[in-house]
DNA sequence: CGTAGCCTTGAGAGAGTTCAAGTGTTGTGG
DNA sequence: CCACAACACTTGAACTCTCTCAAGGCTACG
């Protein structure tokens, strides 16, 4: 499949990528292709023997993991730039999470021959893949941050937050996928997230309207409320 | 520094180093340094620009956060083979955690400028650190899973297994680091664990003695207890 | 032997869950 | 285009598990 001029250009962002020298760019993308999912279609399956690793080019994805006692866990919802599935893929066991499209996305898949050959003949890919990695290990350290020892109503305002350029003042935005999911990723019941989000009403964050919207009259103003949350929630 | 023979033994059975071929287990040992340390040593402190990674040998060490709110967060224990800090070494930024040794241990040291020089130099170990970094990958998703929508019963029972070999019948042994420590880590306070470890009693988890001594009569059994638990505590 | 830290135990309060009903939104087929 | 069903979200009330605060026992170490 050939890679139009535009998704060369997309993909030269991504971190993984975008360090490469032209040539290892092009080895790296010779050999991984483009594909898109809808919303609930699953890119692979806990248990499944890893026959690639994959990068988000657009979109969310669902990583969850099915525990020995039989409960569905998020373990982390991804996004652009965000790779999975390398140790796998490298050794050729078995996924250790279900990756599912939780938005329309589009998804590079890097078969594991290429990957392996990449990584043992290009020293800078194997680089970047190791600090992709890393992110992964950076982004599950602060998921585990935010499940321990934080209020509701924290965990909540903090994943808005996220959603926030850092230097915005005001801010308005959908959220990229449902409230059901959120409240799974931040382990808490979907009934909590909303009475959570009534409560940040008082903070300036406004969920009505469509549902999915969100608008932040004063980003700032939240960050500090939040930084001072130490553990009281938001009191009526 | 000259390594013994014994030290080089221990290291090659790591999984870093287990599947390098002679030569590149010589380069890296080469550069790497192993340091002692004792109970409340630090490694390497969050924020820090790294000038190494780190792989632990013996003992067991604490990696924590503190938080944008000020609050510590243990995000992980590790023990022998585990690594940490390749990415700050790689790249020069500044440590993502604190590490502090909560037991005797023994740690190998690998410099910045080596570990690059390794990395680009040797593919085989560009691979194997992938594949130790992809295991932090895994570990953290372990704990994410067990933080979210589980019992502290169930939390505490599995935090235990985890500590028996796979196929012990019955299992005595003394606990690596204290009851707090415990706790924090399983994100809980140390006052529920004491209760939940009474509880756990009735499913032959003995922990009284010298206070740190834990008995399993019948490992199996408290598996299957462990599985049952999809959410209900274990009632007197 | 005494002090300090670790652990246990108790009682009370509070945050989040559960159960249940109700409202709104979306998409489909008549 | 509307009716209907399915699903997402909200809201309320009761409950329960965990935390908090506090006191007491045990262990370890000087």
């Amino acid at each position: 499949m050939q890679l139009s001029a535009l998704e060369l250009a997309s993909l030269k962002q991504l971190p993984l990528f975008a360090r490469l020298a032209p040539e290892a760019f092009e080895r790296a993308t010779d050999c991984l292709r483009l594909e898109t999912f809808r919303v609930g279609q699953v890119i692979c399956r806990q248990g499944d023997a890893a026959r690639a690793a994959f990068v988000v080019v657009e979109g969310w994805l669902k990583l969850s993991r099915v525990s020995s006692w039989g409960a569905e866990t998020v373990i982390h919802i991804c996004s652009r730039g965000r790779s999975f599935g390398e140790a796998p893929a490298l050794t050729g066991s078995a996924h250790e999470v279900s990756a599912e499209s939780v938005s329309p996305s589009l998804i590079a898949r890097l078969p594991s021959a290429c990957l392996a050959q990449l990584v043992s003949e290009q020293p800078e890919f194997a680089s970047a893949l190791l600090l992709s990695v890393s992110a992964q290990v950076g982004a599950l350290m602060d998921e585990i941050e935010s499940l321990k020892g934080v209020s509701v109503d924290h965990k909540v305002a903090h994943f808005i937050l996220s959603l926030c350029p850092a230097s915005a003042e005001t801010w308005r935005f959908r959220l990229p996928y449902g409230k059901r999911l959120i409240a799974a990723q931040l382990g808490i019941k979907q009934e909590t997230l909303s009475r959570s989000l009534g409560r940040l009403r008082a903070l300036g964050v406004e969920a009505g309207e469509t549902s999915r919207e969100i608008a932040i009259s004063n980003v700032q103003r939240l960050r500090s409320e939040v930084a001072k949350m130490t553990r009281e929630p938001v009191r009526a």
